[in-house]
DNA sequence: ATTTATGCAAATCGTTTGCAAACCT
DNA sequence: AGGTTTGCAAACGATTTGCATAAAT
């Protein structure tokens, strides 16, 4: 969890920012280092609690910038509130989202290539079909996590 | 379109919402037909803007009503409006969403049979390895949409 | 020196709620 | 009458923004 074992991210990072005209500011690392090290979408008000130091605000701004230099993504789920991770770009890890009802929490998974290719095969016939231009595909999971239904 | 077209969407909705102790008044009916008219979810503006008799606080307050009841299924897409759609259960139809990242527009498509059914084999892998309770799956497609690509 | 980033407080805007009048049954 | 629904206006809360200060180049 040391910093330099996301050494490759923050490259990734500061190169998608300056192409971008933007700095790789401290506060900017510091989430982008806060993002790597956990396996899921956080709430704005989860990245405060873990950056004590960040003032909301900037925190929301920065979000802004990184996720217009294609850094960061923001996860819509069920709740009230924005969620925010790396890109898949940034990590080179292409997952889904186990979105829990009860808790509002949401966690990574992956399902098998084939899967995964079937997939694809389908986005690319709905796109010739409807002419609609895919840049993304969602496959998320909605219902009750393990901790909620004990 | 009349409404008599659909009649059964009026009385699953009649029944869910006796089921769950409310009553079916002519604007909850009014709001079932529109939403029954239409092949995509609709926000809160686009349904005043259609029923002009309808107060913005009413809507708010019979859609929560015809949610909890499992007639209306809140959409979240990329923007800051909620969208709402007749259920499944409701509807009858399984399908999923192509969501335009420039309009914000919110249109269904659906998969061959194929490809929904080794989504559920994916799902009910996912679901035993990680103790997830699955209640709902979401498979949608973000992009550009043929009309704002042109 | 000039541009960019930050922090605070105020503003914004979709959504929710209190309350009194209208509507059932 | 007794309980529910409705409409208006006010309240709420996540997010955005104006502005003055601090940092970076």
């Amino acid at each position: 969890m040391t910093d330099d074992r996301h050494a490759d991210v923050h490259e990734q990072a500061a190169e998608r920012l300056h192409a971008d005209g933007q700095r790789y500011t401290p506060q900017r690392r510091a989430l982008v280092a806060l993002l790597a090290e956990v396996d899921q979408p956080l709430t704005i008000p989860q990245l405060l609690e873990r950056l004590p130091d960040l003032a909301q605000s900037s925190a929301y701004r920065n979000l802004a910038v990184l996720e217009r230099a294609g850094v960061v993504h923001r996860v819509i789920a069920t709740d009230e509130f924005a969620r925010y991770e790396l890109t898949e770009d940034v990590t080179e890890h292409h997952h889904h989202h186990l979105i829990c009802e009860s808790c509002g929490d949401v966690s990574d998974f992956t399902v098998p290539h084939q899967v995964e290719a079937d997939l694809e095969a389908a986005v690319a016939k709905v796109a010739r079909r409807t002419g609609f231009t895919v840049t993304d595909h969602r496959f998320d999971l909605v219902g009750t996590c393990a901790r909620c239904s004990r």
